[in-house]
RNA sequence: CGGGGUGUAGCGUAGCCCGGUAUCGCGCUUGGUUUGGGACCAAGAGGUCGUAGGUUCGAAUCCUGCCACCCCGACCA
């Protein structure tokens, strides 16, 4: 194994796979397209469901549990979400194995096929609308705000670590409104709740806004996302938030009597974010030593390093410490002293990086006599040695300095990789460049179409709050109310 | 599912053309010396060469089937 990681520049694909492995984070599985989240990486995934959780909590949202399995029958009611997953549902078809009588192992019971298939959930829309046909009767049951922590099956074609998988983990939010209008602030709302924890827990940029009728969810009214934009100046769509409109309502017929004693279906929204923000949080900051982590969802924020000889030394130096490490923790931060023999400082500063530790503080025999410490900070790499007295304060305000410098540096990035466009020729120049487009579109899914065959570039969303403008599609010339965000996506 | 490629120790590989039971590095174990940016020395452990069959006295090597994985396309969060 090469020490260092591929170059971004060199091949970032191969920069992202091998950083996620080198890093921790997540390896193959046996079954092809899954992914196995290793400690470090799942400890980062902690930390975000963590923060989302207590947003959805507060925003009055309660956690329930649907099962995995979904029978074949229920994904069929509603017309155009059966049409957007079929293509890539697992489906149960046995419930029993066998010996093999010719002695080859195990084999399907063939005499065990299930009366109905049993579809691995690709969401959850269906078993949990069934459900809640049972549990709203009046305008009194609403709203229902529910939300699951579960895995899900997409049998993606391609897969890529965290980005697409065949599995993945996430949470979705699925509320039953008694208005129209309800349901829409609800789906907003949620759309902030991703946005705020986006930039202010990843760190992360993101665009706000509503899909196209093509990029939409299936089975939605409106599609809001928020799009981020990645270091290779492709877009990944971070997470989505759904009006659902009657359409749930209707394929499972959920009908409440409202104040005014009339009859009427609920209005709907779902709304989710995955195990591909981690994917997200890899791309936006990290460089080519590693791992960049914003101190809010790094499992470690600081690591101290002793560098020594014997023990006499090190014990002079662990006297120093301990209390530090104390201190530290008792401030909510979370601190790893790292005394282990068998690695030299040097690997364990390469290891650190790699791992995207925000502070590392070194303190040896030197230090130990001028009584200084030395820190290096991940995001800028700078070294400094400074008094061991007030450390700890500096070690604070630090990891707030370093959450807040990776943000703007990300939101610097998409600043200068944004572009307003006028011509079509200009918009097959910048799209090679990558980055967003804002540009005039025509409003036609015929001419969305037109332009990722042509370029490979989809819409990401048309913003929200875009100011109007009148203008000329960039491909057809016809004319277009505001711009649109263009750009190629993962 | 189309087009290309690769399967040899935990990982990365040499050997294959031209058949004789497998090379090197990393990692691992033990002991010692080290430690301010990926330490060094010594001794070890670790292999059904993807799989099934064929050719042969003999197959990692030649032939055939199968499987898996990777890359590029169509599909997608």
């Amino acid at each position: 194994m090469s020490k260092s990681l591929p170059s971004r520049a060199e091949n970032y694909s191969e920069w992202y796979n091998e950083l996620v492995k080198r890093a921790d984070l997540a390896e193959n599985s046996a079954v092809r397209g899954c992914m196995i989240i290793k400690p470090y990486g799942y400890s980062i995934w902690e930390k975000m469901q963590r923060a989302l959780d207590d947003m959805f909590k507060e925003t009055g949202h309660t956690n329930a549990y649907f099962p995995l399995f979904i029978p074949k029958s229920f994904l069929s009611k509603e017309a155009s979400h059966v049409e957007g997953f079929a293509k890539e549902c697992a489906v149960v078809t046995h419930y029993r194995l066998k010996n093999d009588p010719n002695g080859g192992g195990v084999i399907v019971d063939p005499d065990a096929k299930l009366e109905e298939e049993l579809i691995v959930r690709p969401t959850s829309e269906t078993v949990i609308w069934s459900s809640y046909k049972n549990w709203i009767q009046s305008y009194r049951d609403l709203p229902l705000l529910i939300n699951q922590w579960a895995n899900v099956v997409r049998w993606e074609m391609r897969t890529r670590l965290f980005l697409r998988t065949a599995e993945f983990l996430w949470q979705e939010g699925h509320t039953a409104h008694a208005t129209k209008k309800e349901a829409i602030d609800e789906t907003e709302q949620m759309l902030e709740v991703y946005a705020e924890f986006a930039e202010t827990f990843m760190a992360m940029p993101v665009l706000k806004g509503i899909k196209t009728a093509n990029e939409r969810f299936a089975g939605a009214e409106e599609t809001y996302c928020i799009e981020a934009l990645m270091q290779d100046g492709k877009a990944l769509q971070a997470g989505t938030s759904h009006f659902l409109g009657q359409n749930f309502a209707k394929a499972f017929d959920v009908k409440f009597l409202s104040k005014e004693n009339q009859l009427d279906y609920v209005w709907g929204t779902s709304w989710g974010v995955s195990t591909r923000l981690m994917g997200a949080l890899i791309m936006a900051h990290s460089d080519d030593q590693g791992l960049v982590l914003p101190p809010k969802l790094a499992p470690i924020q600081v690591v101290i390093v002793p560098i020594y000889k014997g023990d006499e030394q090190l014990n002079l130096i662990k006297d120093k410490i301990d209390p530090l490490v104390k201190a530290l923790k008792k401030q909510g931060v979370s601190v790893k002293f790292d005394t282990s023999e068998n690695q030299s400082p040097g690997f364990k500063f390469a290891e650190y990086e790699l791992k995207g530790v925000p502070i590392r503080l070194a303190i040896g025999g030197r230090d130990i006599e001028n009584g200084t410490i030395e820190l290096a900070r991940r995001d800028t790499r700078e070294k400094t040695s400074m008094p061991f007295d007030g450390i700890e304060q500096v070690v604070i305000d630090t990891l707030q300095d370093i959450q807040e410098k990776i943000y703007a540096k990300a939101f610097a990035f998409r600043e200068s990789n944004t572009h307003e466009v006028n011509t079509w020729e200009e918009f097959q120049t910048k799209i090679e460049e990558g980055g967003f487009i804002s540009a005039h579109w025509d409003g036609t899914s015929e001419t969305e179409e037109k332009i990722k065959e042509l370029t490979k570039a989809t819409i990401r969303c048309i913003p929200l709050g875009v100011k109007k403008e009148t203008g000329k599609c960039v491909l057809t010339g016809s004319t277009s109310e505001h711009r649109v965000i263009f750009a190629r996506a993962y």
